[in-house]
DNA sequence: CTATTCTTCGACCGTGCGTTCGAAAATTGA
DNA sequence: TCAATTTTCGAACGCACGGTCGAAGAATAG
């Protein structure tokens, strides 16, 4: 069967397409459930209620299956947030949209996101670019620092660094499930109106707020 | 040998304190050089020059050698950081300082900041307390917390959710570790001023910000 | 019905891990 | 010096994992 990515554009099945989905939700199911550690195959064969060889049948490896699960988590997200940032008359909107796509997309996608950041945190591969890292995880990144350039460019911002404040919030946002995690109770509905207030008055233009130092813009990627 | 907290008080011996410190420190040498993924007690061991028994015979398996390791950058972090918030005059200065102790210290000892959050996420046992968790990292997390509450009762801080405020400050420190490990080149003395001045800002008492929403405090502790 | 292809299965393999074990080596005490 | 104890070592064990293999079953085409 090979990678999905044939030489030629050979169409996948019905039923191959049905097996693929279906193992990939049982992947992220066993990921946000068990965490990354504990997700085998056998596990999530056991999930799926088929024998390990099927994964293996269907997917190049772990690897690939994983490569799938954060390419199908990402699509949601992305899908669900990008539009919603897309139409915002300005800046401050914009951020303030981002945030709270993104908490809501959290709290609607609980399971998904959870798998994501498993995979995310513990497949980083030493001395390898993994794919994920440099691919979908740093646009989010640096898309958040265009956002905050944007604004400050445009006057709606005060100045700040934009990678820094984009590590602020990304590590926000990647903090929450680790939170409901520890806390189910945790109110995403209070977390996402706390984020959206701070981080407008944490970026927002001030009128001369007489004394408050001034700091640089750091840049030079790796 | 035995666990090193003895039924009695067993005093442990000069040549076998010294042969716990160099473990651990080998340990969190290559935590984090080359991840947790890849720090088998093998590792551990070359780089100790040491059979892999030897740790088995100082440390009840890998499990105690890496709370061993969590304790010792535990202390370190606490001993560096907390007299400099003792000493704030007001509780704006406690949180400047807490961050700038923080940042600080994760430039300063780097390698084991390292190698304890390794350890921190790639060790948590689903299901099990674990023993850090709610150990030292929640101390800090629920100090942060305090550090708040006290600062909005004194009226030198805006009205917050102090658990949302602690999670998103708590989360920027621990993002810092894999910014560096992303980008080498990222400047920690920028980072650290960003951050002392959008916290400042995000958490000052604002007079009439005339219209911002004011939430409210959300507990209940899991 | 039969031949061919697609799909599923369980058994098996190699690997790397933490851990155990028995015996050397080193140290200590008399 | 000699016995007792502490310390070190390498070999081996048991386990879980990802992955391979050949055959059996199911679907499909002629």
């Amino acid at each position: 069967m090979r990678s999905k990515i044939e030489t030629d554009g050979q169409e996948q099945s019905f039923i191959e397409a049905a097996r693929r989905a279906q193992i990939i939700d049982c992947a992220i199911e066993a990921l946000a459930d068990v965490g990354f550690q504990n997700t085998s195959l056998a596990e999530i064969a056991k999930r799926a209620r088929i024998s390990k060889s099927v994964i293996l049948y269907y997917f190049d490896g772990k690897a690939e299956l994983l490569r799938e699960v954060m390419k199908t988590v990402y699509t949601r997200g992305h899908e669900f947030i990008f539009p919603r940032i897309q139409q915002s008359p300005s800046y401050r909107d914009a951020l303030r949209n981002f945030i709270q796509a993104e908490v809501e997309f959290v709290a609607t996608n609980w399971k998904s996101v959870r798998a994501a950041i498993e995979v995310a945190t513990y497949n980083s591969v030493p001395g390898e670019g993994a794919g994920f890292e440099q691919t979908e995880s740093e646009w989010l990144f640096s898309s958040m620092e265009a956002l905050f350039k944007g604004g400050q460019d445009a006057g709606e911002f005060r100045p700040f660094s934009t990678r820094v404040m984009a590590m602020t919030l990304r590590s926000a946002l990647d903090g929450i499930p680790r939170q409901v995690l520890l806390n189910p109770a945790f109110d995403l509905d209070i977390c996402r109106d706390e984020l959206i207030t701070t981080f407008d008055i944490a970026t927002r233009r001030t009128e001369t707020p007489a004394g408050t130092p001034v700091a640089t813009t750091q840049e030079k990627a790796s």
